[in-house]
DNA sequence: TATCGAGTGTACGTTGGCGTACTGAAAATG
DNA sequence: CATTTTCAGTACGCCAACGTACACTCGATA
């Protein structure tokens, strides 16, 4: 446990041993974080891998582990008991995994799943309450990010709803881009069709049709954004409506 | 402005003048808050009258308010630019509409309005940070409630993505009894379809399968529910986990 | 180099729900 | 009471997506 030494500024770690440092802080919340919190919760947190397919909490199990992820992708879906699922949130280096546990709540409905390897720093459950009452800043900061996951998750259940599967997986694709950023996303088509809860041969057709139309190329498990732009006229309104509430709500609250 | 006298305990408010006070304190919320907090908050605090229809947040706009909802319900709706709407919310007497405001975000990108006339007491967003710095106990609860809107909408969003109107609708009938503690629904098949995000048509239809099989009676947007247990089998599976991680969170928080 | 499995392409019958539109009935309005 | 408006019932063609299944192909493994 927590054995990784982290030395404030977050952003400095990273070249403070070479510039390629795997351990880097990248999430954006740690980086917020003034010296005091740092500090604080620096000594609490363990640095992890988190290759594709890792289990960060099951549905209605006990939340062992917060986790500040810092590369790679997670996934919140919700599984029904036949098996179908649907993605209700995407976590990157923005983010945070875990959010019950900020209110003191142990356990989560849904299950949390990284979609691309990364890593990240996890927090054991049993010392958030202090670490929270003792980083005000830290505590604020992450029910901030609570409400955006909530306009996150809200926008999409009505996307996933009304919207075709071509439409939501370019919408799907920006929004990894956009927390990956790489043009890259290493991903199976059975993977998305989990996310934007439909069928495998569903996304076959879609990414081919957006394949043949040269906004994406794909093969195997990665997939690789060609033209943005285009793919952002291919998406549904919902892509949008999410970058702009996220910005309205970045000036408010400066 | 904040006219209506409050006295503490909430739940005496009621009986202060006679038993059928219209202006008696049902929120949840506000009757779980300590006097300190209570005798804090009840000067700005503003009784509300709220019938049908009432908008209490447009998205985009700024938030003016929030709504301890009294009684009524309140849809928190996500609206596309082509007119169509899938509720992402739905709040009764156990919640507030408004929840950006408690993390300082001064809007949202959803319309709340109200779908079962009802009443509230609504708070100037600009006296939400004051208030809630003055009120740990309301600050935390307001933060509870957050995470339990957030999985409601997480489940809802999975269920309009996979389940069928027939099944969604016999869910929301039951989440709206739980919420306004009555078999009757005032609510017309055109509403059902927008928090559904289906054709009032596929409300017709699916109604009179539940009216044939003798669960629910209706007409002219009057609703009732006629056995209760069997519109549980009726209903998906997402009802009963609703219930049961909440009811699961009410204990880990003791 | 041959084998094998994971990932992808495609097809085919089925269907729930869509868009639309018209009708009748009940309530509200005057 | 007559008129208008709101609400509910129904129908019909259409299609995106479903469940399922099978074959192909690329890479990794032996």
């Amino acid at each position: 446990m927590a054995t990784t030494i982290l030395r404030f500024p977050p952003n400095n770690i990273s070249t403070s041993t070479n510039g390629r440092d795997r351990k880097a802080i990248q999430n954006s919340i740690l980086h917020s974080l003034p010296r005091r919190e740092f500090d604080a919760i620096a000594g609490k947190l363990e640095w992890l891998d988190l290759p594709n397919q890792t289990v960060l909490h099951k549905p209605g199990e006990p939340l062992k582990f917060g986790y500040f992820i810092n590369s790679g992708l997670a996934s919140t879906l919700n599984v029904m008991s036949d098996g179908k699922s649907v993605e209700v949130g995407l976590t990157g280096k923005e983010g945070f995994v875990g959010l019950p546990l900020i209110v003191g709540f142990r356990s989560s409905p849904t299950l949390a799943v990284m979609q691309v390897d990364g890593s990240g720093f996890r927090l054991r459950a049993e010392n958030v309450a202090r670490i929270l009452s003792a980083c005000p800043h830290l505590h604020k900061i992450l029910n901030r990010y609570s409400q955006e996951l909530m306009m996150q998750s809200t926008q999409v259940a009505a996307c996933n709803r009304i919207h075709e599967v071509e439409e939501r997986l370019a919408r799907w694709l920006l929004m990894s881009q956009d927390r990956l950023e790489s043009e890259v996303v290493p991903l199976t088509q059975q993977s998305l069709a989990n996310m934007l809860g439909t069928r495998r041969a569903s996304v076959t057709v879609a990414a081919g049709i957006l394949q043949k139309a040269g906004l994406i190329t794909y093969s195997r498990g990665r997939l690789k954004i060609r033209n943005r732009r285009r793919l952002e006229d291919a998406s549904c309104e919902c892509y949008q409506r999410l970058v702009e509430q996220f910005e309205r709500w970045q000036k408010e609250s400066k």
